[in-house]
RNA sequence: GCGGGUGUAGUUCAGUGGUAGAACACUAGCCUUCCAAGCUAGAUAUGUGGGUUCGAUUCCCAUCACCCGCUCCA
């Protein structure tokens, strides 16, 4: 069978149009990068968050979630290394494109003047008046200086004092690195151990791009396993090949994936490496491993004056245990997965259909619910709803030709539909139809709930 | 961040300085047939804000958004 993908602008149409992704805020023009889940996408991404939840938490030894607040106290953020991390005095050549902190250029320049002591006017004053040449390529033609904090502010409470400063987390983890400690107490956990987390990060990203690819607000799978010294080694590449494997179950194919190790690192990791899967725009990361060392830990510790070490009760040893993130990013999962079941396939000269081949648990709706004929089945039809909707989501559809309605499933990737007829009524059986095979077969309504459940 | 392109119905596209049109999709009804194809009726659109003009969806400006390429970031 022919089959041609969906490019990028086509997924976009599709989404809107079937109801998994809109634009954001629509009605007033948008916001750039933000992009609602309708009804299908948000049971696509539930779905793919509770096989996340079975690979990593239900079916782990050891492994914990947990849920923790996106605001945090902003010495988190101290501690982290991100709000002095992310707010340099930055500026670009406008010559050569490069982009260099501001107090660095000055700096270097002449060593004499302290340029920590500057203001940013009092630095673009100097650095203009001095004409500092471009490290790069000589020039000296910038941009005014622009901090480029990565974390969203908000204001606590009514005043605009800046002590009431809070920020949106620009990652979850330090969600459950602060609570590590609880985790641990409470589950009587011993190393190593993991705590996973799902929930919402958010970063003022500069660069737009690609549909749901980078946004400001986006949610995470993350997974950190806490480990003593020298486990660790071990620990990282054990999670790259898991996560591989992870979204090998998910349906995405191995020769579009790959491992991208980083050579260069963020200020908290040891080692780092992406998986990556190929979209149309090319390769992009839907996985990071990290190795952050104690880090964090060491950090927190430090910062806020609590213990941060485990006590072994074997080795009657103390120490700050490493840790091993594994992050997966939720809506580049399901952007990957639209990708990659989305077809339009040629049936015959004429006939075309979209169909959406996702594995069946994934699957938005899980049965398309079909009176042959509205007046003679819809009742019989609408019984077997009700039975089959208390286990899974299930649709009924009555309008159109029977072909009309397996056609709109196949769209939206319902995997089984179901067909009353006449002898359904007679037989109580039904025709079972297959979305990838497009085969039938009758079945006992009787034995229907479990045909399902074991192909789901 | 730089450059290019595009904004008309849910989608894909027409069109016009003076009443905005189609196909598919959708809704209701008829029809009854296990793979989109019959009949009848119906709802739905010029991204936003200015300017020029008697009049702007059309021309101009700005803005917002998306797509493509480069650059960044991870």
């Amino acid at each position: 069978m022919e089959k041609r993908n969906f490019s990028m602008e086509e997924v976009v149409a599709y989404c809107n149009q079937y109801g998994f992704i809109f634009q954001g805020s629509e009605i007033y023009g948008g916001l750039a990068n933000t992009w609602d889940y309708g009804p299908l996408g948000t049971r696509l991404k539930n779905q793919l968050k509770d096989e996340w939840r079975k690979y990593f938490i239900q079916q782990r030894e050891n492994s914990y979630e947990v849920d923790a607040d996106i605001l945090m106290n902003p010495r988190v953020w101290e501690a982290s290394g991100h709000l002095a991390g992310f707010s340099d005095p930055l500026l670009d050549c406008k010559e050569c494109k490069t982009r260099h902190r501001a107090d660095n250029l000055i700096q270097d320049f002449d060593a004499s003047v302290n340029a920590d002591a500057m203001s940013e006017e009092e630095m673009m004053g100097f650095i203009r008046k001095r004409q500092i040449p471009c490290p790069v390529c000589g020039k000296s033609n910038y941009t005014d200086i622009r901090q480029f904090n990565l974390m969203f502010e908000t204001k606590r409470g009514v005043t605009d004092d800046r002590a009431n400063t809070i920020y949106l987390r620009p990652e979850n983890a330090q969600g459950e690195y602060v609570n590590y400690l609880n985790v641990m107490r409470s589950m009587r956990a011993k190393l190593p151990f993991s705590i996973g987390q799902i929930g919402k990060a958010f970063r003022n990203e500069i660069t737009p791009k690609n549909f749901t690819f980078r946004t400001i607000e986006f949610e995470q799978m993350e997974f950190q396993t806490f480990c003593r010294e020298g486990e660790d080694i071990e620990l990282y590449e054990y999670f790259k090949e898991y996560g591989k494997s992870f979204f090998e179950s998910l349906g995405l194919p191995s020769d579009k994936l790959r491992f991208h190790d980083h050579e260069k690192l963020a200020h908290y990791a040891k080692a780092a490496c992406d998986i990556e899967y190929l979209f149309p725009f090319g390769w992009g990361e839907i996985n990071g491993t990290h190795n952050r060392t104690n880090f964090d830990l060491l950090h927190h510790q430090e910062y806020s004056g609590k213990t941060m070490e485990y006590y072994d009760d074997i080795t009657k040893e103390k120490f700050i245990p490493f840790i091993i993130e594994s992050t997966y990013g939720l809506d580049r999962l399901v952007l990957a997965l639209l990708f990659e079941g989305l077809h339009e396939e040629k049936i015959n000269e004429t006939d075309t259909r979209i169909v959406f081949q996702i594995k069946p648990a994934l699957a938005p709706i899980k049965v398309n619910i079909l009176p042959l004929i509205k007046k003679r089945h819809s009742n019989k039809a609408k019984e077997i709803q009700r039975m089959l909707s208390q286990c899974f989501m299930v649709q009924y559809d009555e309008a159109g030709s029977i072909g009309k309605r397996y056609r709109r499933g196949d769209a939206i990737g319902v995997p089984f539909a179901v067909t009353v007829d006449d002898d359904t009524l007679e037989t109580a059986t039904v025709t079972v139809r297959d979305r990838d095979t497009m085969e039938q077969q009758r079945i006992p309504i009787d034995d229907l709930l479990n045909y399902i459940c074991s192909h789901l």
